[in-house]
DNA sequence: CAAACTGTACCGAACGAACGGTATAATGTC
DNA sequence: GACATTATACCGTTCGTTCGGTACAGTTTG
């Protein structure tokens, strides 16, 4: 059994209680695993779970957001796309996020350089399809930061209120309001493209 | 001395390492403060402690932000002042947001009703003025949530990339775009009202 | 074929360290 | 003297981790 097998047991924890809060206990009671048998996968212990399961983050965002965005299509078809990969991961709001969640707790410097990493690459993916859309370097800059803001902030107001809908309005307006060229004063409509 | 003294030492702590990551001694590194006598000041222990920086910071939110947009005066003014408030207290995006950080943990049942609560009487805030700004109830809702979304998603953006100016951006358009009546696509622009 | 060996998977038990928490006695201060 | 405050020492528990070893499926070797 390789250790990927794991990552699922693995990312719900991290994902609900932290690095500090995700003990070995824990650990061993959802993957089915005594604590030693975990060290057998992971001889780097903790630390080690958390990059395997980074490192299958890694994976999915590459194959499911970034290529996904690079592929070639509407602009706003693409980051409709990426809103349902996200709807689906995410569990519709009710699943918080790694990467935020890891921003905090003993182990922040350990692993801070990784979702930093996460983030830069997210947002970079976003900026180059509005740069397609027409969008020039810095407003499309702006616009991809903001789509990660929103989705984040999204994901912690549907946790705090324990109710998906503030996600999926965000999820469901997302590809519009980043494509919108009203909302920011003082701003020109570019002249949009479509596809490559 | 009364343990409000030990406030800001307990909120910057809690802030950075949550509430699993904030161990006794580091706390009590952090006041100066024997464990014993942590004990003495906080009978209850670490939960003892989270609740008093909740409390402090429930009469921070109330005498800073909710209080401030309740009072009379142009909403975008008001706004404004709500954001002037947040880059103090969140040091220009530098600082997370300690209600956030307290979703996530072993103690998030413990206190994720008075997180709850402060979510949402925030977005209520929000939600008033802008309904006097002359928005159907409705969409007035959805824009109070669209507010603190875009706050909390620009914290963990900005904790992300270790670059504040995200933050100080959102901080710099959020009243103005609470405001426009242009985001979203087949709304029509209310008649705007001023003050009360 | 059978005996010996190798490697992967797993676990019970225990490790030292740190955890959250509590006595008790000594201090300072009015 | 009374009372708030503190330091020292300690409690039982749990932490992350390691040790020694079992089970078993191949594979190699005689």
């Amino acid at each position: 059994m390789p250790k990927e097998t794991y990552v699922p047991s693995l990312l719900r924890l991290f994902r609900q209680y932290g690095y500090d809060g995700a003990t070995l206990s824990k650990i061993s009671e959802a993957t089915g695993l005594g604590k030693a048998s975990l060290y057998h996968h992971f001889p780097g212990g903790k630390d080690e779970m958390v990059t395997t399961v980074l490192d299958s983050l890694d994976r999915w965002l590459d194959q499911n957001i970034l290529q996904c965005l690079k592929r070639p299509g509407e602009p706003i078809a693409r980051l409709q796309q990426m809103g349902d990969r996200l709807l689906e991961v995410y569990e519709g709001g009710r699943q918080p996020c790694l990467s935020a969640i890891l921003l905090s707790g003993s182990a922040r410097d350990v692993f801070h350089d990784r979702v930093k990493g996460i983030y830069r690459a997210w947002i970079e993916a976003i900026t180059t399809v509005l740069k397609e859309a027409g969008f020039d370097e810095e407003l499309a800059r702006q616009r991809g930061e903001e789509a990660v803001i929103l989705i984040q902030g999204a994901l912690i107001v549907s946790q705090a209120l324990e109710d998906g809908t503030p996600f999926q309005r965000v999820m469901k307006q997302l590809p519009q309001q980043l494509i919108d060229s009203t909302s920011v004063e003082g701003f020109e409509p570019p002249t949009l493209r479509t596809g490559t």
